[in-house]
DNA sequence: TCATTGATTTCA
DNA sequence: GAAATCAATGAT
């Protein structure tokens, strides 16, 4: 058992988006670990990309995102749904990766309600964090991409990245 | 297909 | 300040 650490978020977001599925998510906040296995993520891919937050610059909201990669970008949307990202890359290249699935779980609103994600872990550091981390057990399957769900108003050629990864197979 | 729901962002 | 937006989900 040995926690990822901050190597392997440095890469790009399509790199670690690629690379998560098939790894697990430790959370331990009853001080009892639990473990999800991973099965389906998305990129988001720094300022350029007009589906990324980040898109229109630095805010409060998105500012975890221009650290470098390893933390929780954690946000609430539609008034009812906590979405749970891991921020990549190096410092001020801002980058995540939302969490879409999990082992049980399909769904990024699914996901944070299962492992109990709310603001409280926006920032959190998955390579220091006694409460949530990242196992990669040597388990990396046969992928399928698609496009990112959701960000129609990003417009192309935004909307038509195959930036979607799910665990799967032809 | 529609209602829900409120933080964040944008516009004035 | 007010208005619009939204990485979704569950019910109808």
């Amino acid at each position: 058992m040995s926690r990822t650490g901050r190597h392997f978020f440095l890469g790009d977001a399509v790199t670690v988006a690629r690379m998560l599925p098939g790894m697990d998510i430790v959370i331990a906040s009853d001080n009892l670990p639990v473990r999800y296995m991973i099965t389906e993520t998305e990129a988001y891919l720094g300022e350029e990309d007009r589906a990324c937050h980040a898109s229109r610059g630095k805010t409060k909201r998105t500012e975890v995102m221009y650290l470098d990669g390893g933390r929780l970008y954690v946000y609430f949307v539609y008034g009812m749904h906590w979405m749970m990202n891991i921020v990549t890359g190096p410092e001020n290249h801002p980058q995540a990766v939302l969490i879409r699935g999990v082992s049980g779980f399909t769904g990024p609103g699914r996901v944070t309600k299962a492992l109990g994600i709310d603001r409280s872990y926006n920032g959190e550091d998955l390579t220091m964090s006694e409460r949530i981390w990242i196992e990669d057990k040597g388990y990396h399957p046969e992928l399928l991409s698609g496009p990112r769900v959701g960000i129609g108003y990003a417009g192309e050629p935004w909307i038509s990245k195959p930036w979607r990864f799910m665990i799967g197979k032809y």
